[in-house]
DNA sequence: GTCCGACCGTAGGATGTCCTACGATACTGC
DNA sequence: GCAGTATCGTAGGACATCCTACGGTCGGAC
């Protein structure tokens, strides 16, 4: 195999007397080197699209909710980002024509995103294509993927991320 | 418990008759959100020494580097980050005082990064700060953690990420 | 020797993220 | 009712990342 700059970062605390904190150091630093990667491989597949993968969440999230539109609130909360964030990918998403803001009805301090048809059509065909070149190989094998997901439950759990 | 975004969507992908890129997507979306908690957290215990993670990942290279310098396209394929983003650590880290950029003395094309007394002595209160408040307890048991450094490195290496 | 491709670092531009601050609106206690 | 507080979405600014494009330098083919 090949060099590892983590296993040997991972080295160098256990040489520094950092021993207690070497496999944590590890474990933060695989997480953000494998989103890179991820990211990486998610942004090229929508790429085609001309979607990114937090405004391709945010049209997902709409079209599997009820009624095809959330309050921006609720989709800040859900997608777990910065209202700031959410009002950006919303700006791009309305400006392609993927989603429409609409007033709330009874709450005039809230705005309503909802997905539009071409929104809809786009987000699967796009689901299509992330599942086809990213979602069904990740680069491990099936059981590898299950466990990576329980392990990181427990993590976003002690995170409190969870609800 | 409370509610999991990801273990929903995980359901609306089995639903959508897109069963074998289920845990796929809940693995992708799980590091996402793994790397986001995280990243939160180190940003927040390297802000008091005005640091972000790249910087510190840079400023810890050079540190743990045999002669405390290296080219800038060494880092740049060290820490896998585009030339541009090493440009900009480095600018950064030098009007600090942390690093000094070097002519190589044999080919006048490469820019040596070199840590300074007060960069190594930064950097290494910083990890400190890490160690106590971040990767000593990344919030899984040390089982957990061990195995969540395997995976990834699986991971990693399916996409060539190791040499 | 010379020229051309390859490599190096950086400038400029686009995108995404966060933070603080703000105006508008809703709710709560009195 | 009414005042004070809380919530909502957004504007402006800071920062990190990537991309493309560029001038400077090296090295190999001839």
């Amino acid at each position: 195999m090949g060099f590892d700059p983590i296993a040997e970062a991972r080295r160098q605390w256990v040489a520094h007397d950092w021993p207690e904190a070497a496999d944590g150091m590890a474990a933060v630093t695989s997480v953000m080197r494998a989103q890179q990667i991820l990211q990486s491989r998610v942004d090229a597949a929508l790429r085609p699209f001309d979607l990114t993968f937090a405004r391709y969440e945010l049209l997902m999230l709409l079209v599997f909710s009820r009624a095809g539109r959330l309050p921006m609130s609720k989709v800040s909360h859900r997608l777990q980002v910065h209202p700031t964030s959410v009002t950006n990918a919303a700006d791009r998403l309305e400006q392609a024509g993927l989603i429409r803001r609409e007033p709330h009805p009874d709450d005039r301090r809230v705005t309503l995103v909802a997905v539009t048809p071409a929104g809809r059509r786009l987000g699967l065909r796009a689901t299509t294509a992330l599942n086809d070149t990213v979602f069904g190989d990740v680069g491990l094998r099936p059981g590898q993927v299950r466990s990576l997901v329980d392990l990181l439950v427990d993590l976003r759990a002690s995170a409190g991320d969870l609800g």
